[in-house]
DNA sequence: GAATTTTTTGACCAATTGGACAATTTTTCT
DNA sequence: AGAAAAATTGTCCAATTGGTCAAAAAATTC
């Protein structure tokens, strides 16, 4: 039976799959799709390597897999972004939500990170098609925010770009940052939002020069 | 004789290792201290592999030379922020350099990149006391320049961190922002200096609320 | 130009790695 | 319980990889 194709997986499938790839991100995001190998997945995961191969049938299929199953939840707070609500609160809003995955998913953000810096071999594609469609469309509400006089003047492509490295560097660069502050992860993420707050109200805000 | 003791290098070792250093940045950029092999760096180079080993004695000691060859010229333009300057001025010249060389050096870039984000193995070390010492005292002169009031309020740590983010972006994540953006380089770049030159100065310059 | 030193290379090796497979064990279904 | 299906594993293999080494070639020195 071809496990890819099967649209009902057992209990033992589900559980199986879902614990491989919780240690695949793991592994990933430590080493790197080349660095990482099948034996150091099989002993994050308390399994053997046959057994994995069982499941994935190879180990590009299960960096595939896990990639695959994190880009939605990584576009998501994307969408949250309501052309309805006040601009500045809903783009504070997004950046606070990017900073929350960062200081909660660092292992996520780093898996992204290096498969971009990598070439993105895996998701050229989505990035050019999926992700470009929905930042066109958000960009565009900037757009019409400015012109309504609600927003300051901003690039809205280069306004996300800056949101994405600020807020993903807490957890990209993690190691840096914290050879440079002495400080808890609490202390430090909430220095981090204040700051990136401030950035944002004083870029945003429409206001006399 | 031992090539990692002796000062004086020959004509021929100054140039063969130059060549394997820019072939090796190259192959390890792209792929990564683990993904990058000695083939591929020999290929890159147009040496044969016993022929590198005969200048390197290891991988790892390529990888070492290439990274602490680079981190000094990486932290350099930190040293040229000036107390004595317009404080507006100095940091936009900073982001400026950094800006300039995540286009004109897009690889050494992703080479820090990649080490720190993989843990830092071997730079780990620097970053918790050469820059960490160097960034203390441009920190002590931004402190000094908003008690002078000279500078709007800003956690002087996390400005030099959101200007490495913002910067480096451009050159580590291209792939994405150029899947997005379908400019030229020239053109893409000039629109990066503008925004962050908006960015930083809105959020920098002293002014009522 | 002969002797010596440095450089280069082809052939080789041991370790690691992704993956195959048949045999065994466990689970599921009737 | 027993048959069938699914899951697990020990063993094995071929390819890749970092690195060695002795011999050959080239450069340097005298």
């Amino acid at each position: 039976m071809n496990l890819i194709e099967k649209k009902t997986l057992s209990r033992i499938q589900k559980e199986k799959r879902s614990t491989i790839k919780k240690a695949a991100l793991e592994v990933f995001s430590e080493y790197g799709l080349r660095g990482a190998t099948l034996d150091k997945i099989a002993v994050a995961s308390g399994l053997t390597k046959p057994n994995i191969l069982y499941y994935y049938s190879s180990k590009d299929q299960i960096y595939f897999d896990v990639l695959s199953g994190l880009l939605d939840e990584w576009v998501a707070p994307l969408h949250n972004i309501s052309s309805d609500g006040d601009p500045i609160d809903e783009l504070l809003g997004y950046m606070k939500a990017k900073l929350k995955m960062s200081k909660q998913k660092p292992q996520e953000s780093k898996l992204f990170a290096t498969e971009i810096l990598h070439g993105a071999p895996l998701t050229q594609n989505v990035l050019a098609t999926s992700l470009k469609q929905t930042l066109d469309e958000k960009v565009a509400v900037i757009d019409k925010w400015i012109e309504e006089k609600k927003l300051a003047y901003v690039n809205g492509y280069h306004l996300f770009f800056s949101i994405w490295a600020m807020t993903q560097h807490y957890a990209d660069f993690d190691i840096q940052v914290k050879s440079i502050l002495n400080q808890g992860e609490e202390e430090l993420f909430d220095d981090a939002e204040e700051y990136l707050t401030s950035v944002l109200l004083r870029t945003l805000s429409v206001r006399a020069p």
